[in-house]
DNA sequence: ATATATTTTTAGCTTTGTCTAAAAATTAAA
DNA sequence: TTTAATTTTTAGACAAAGCTAAAAATATAT
């Protein structure tokens, strides 16, 4: 299993090529920053090794091995943005990059070491859960913030645009994952949030709320 | 500055390629375990990025750049070295290839943080000296423990044969990195040795004390 | 010093992963 | 439903890194 084909099997995963649903070679393509045609190349290598089921022009979706493949990287990568924040004392805007390296270091001890040194840690930085060793995912029942009831209480747990100004505003106005967070009241005009956070009461857009998960009881 | 390049100047400087010194296209490829016509494609390819020096069938050496390109990679390595030792438990004899991988690693950020994890280490699980951030090399003074004199304690600080079968045999007779050895008696017939270690005593061959280095005061 | 052996390089081919440009299939629209 | 637009695939090229086999250069030995 070479880098690049787990680099493909990850994309189509995020694209949420399992149970039966299909992805588009395009949509790949746009994700991995490449052309359509090489998705083509690769996808055919893929079906090749059965990690993939693929009719011409029917768009693919991985098979039960190309789904654990997915999900053993996932796991490395989260991890490691664990370790690089836990351990490192990187900020969670700054891991991902990093991360995607490592995901491709091979070593199954070197992983279980790596999960033990963390405490088995459940869900990585950014609030996404981390799959167990044998594929297991956690289903998480998050939602968006500005979908959450009035006096309502949740815990921060990821966010939905994960682009870097969205990741520094956060840091900047002191919004972290982990963080509690209750609405106290909305607006009617415009759909802000009056929300206490750590202690604080602060006023944020209907933008900024419609891109924030939260985890309620 | 890609993984195989990376490979190739840190093949040329372990097999002493450095300083005026030249290192044969056949032995990196014995090094390297890949053929000579490989080697001299890729020579090629350095010393056009100016890496290394190189005149045809005169053998290849490191440039200033390319040594520190070099010290660079080895730094990675002996870093990722400590951190699977101390922190995940791992023995000293399974470290060697999983650092292979993460030495390719490119973060800077990464190296630095890692290093004051690993609260600065000056050496690796091996007793080989970790380069500065600058390229700076100490000098150990190590010999092999068959030169030592009678009587003399010497600190173990590394091996010449870093073979598994080695390694495993010190493994199994409790002589680990940063033990303290001490001399009690040659014995003229073989050269065999007998050592105060860890409060015990052992006899060990000749071939075992000449394949361990230690450094005395 | 010449012949032999060894080392190093060249030439040409392979694989992996990518690309562009053109053809084929599918989807959308008039 | 026939045409137009979009998506996907094919065909052909390219760069990286490796290989084999043969040629060229250097080193060794008689």
């Amino acid at each position: 299993m070479t880098h690049s084909e787990e680099d493909y099997l990850k994309a189509i995963y995020h694209l949420g090529g399992t149970e039966n649903e299909t992805v588009s070679t395009n949509a790949i393509a746009e994700q991995m920053d490449t052309k359509p045609s090489s998705v083509t190349d690769m996808i055919r290598k893929l079906s090749e090794k059965e990690y993939v089921s693929y009719k011409k022009y029917q768009g693919v979706s991985l098979t039960d091995d190309g789904k654990e493949k997915a999900l053993s990287i996932v796991r490395k990568h989260r991890l490691w943005e664990v370790f690089l924040v836990d351990k490192l004392d990187f900020s969670w805007d700054e891991v991902h990059e990093i991360a995607e390296q490592l995901e491709h270091i091979k070593s199954e001890k070197l992983i279980d070491s790596l999960d033990k040194h963390l405490n088995y840690p459940k869900f990585d930085p950014h609030g996404d859960p981390i799959p167990s060793k044998n594929g297991e995912l956690m289903k998480t029942t998050k939602r968006l913030l500005n979908e959450v009831e009035l006096k309502q209480t949740g815990i921060c747990v990821g966010v939905k645009d994960s682009s870097a100004p969205f990741l520094k505003f956060l840091d900047k106005h002191g919004i972290a994952l982990g963080d509690k967070i209750t609405v106290l009241d909305k607006e009617d005009f415009d759909g802000s949030l009056q929300i206490n956070i750590n202690d604080r009461s602060i006023l944020i857009s209907h933008l900024i709320a419609s891109n924030l998960y939260v985890k309620c009881d």
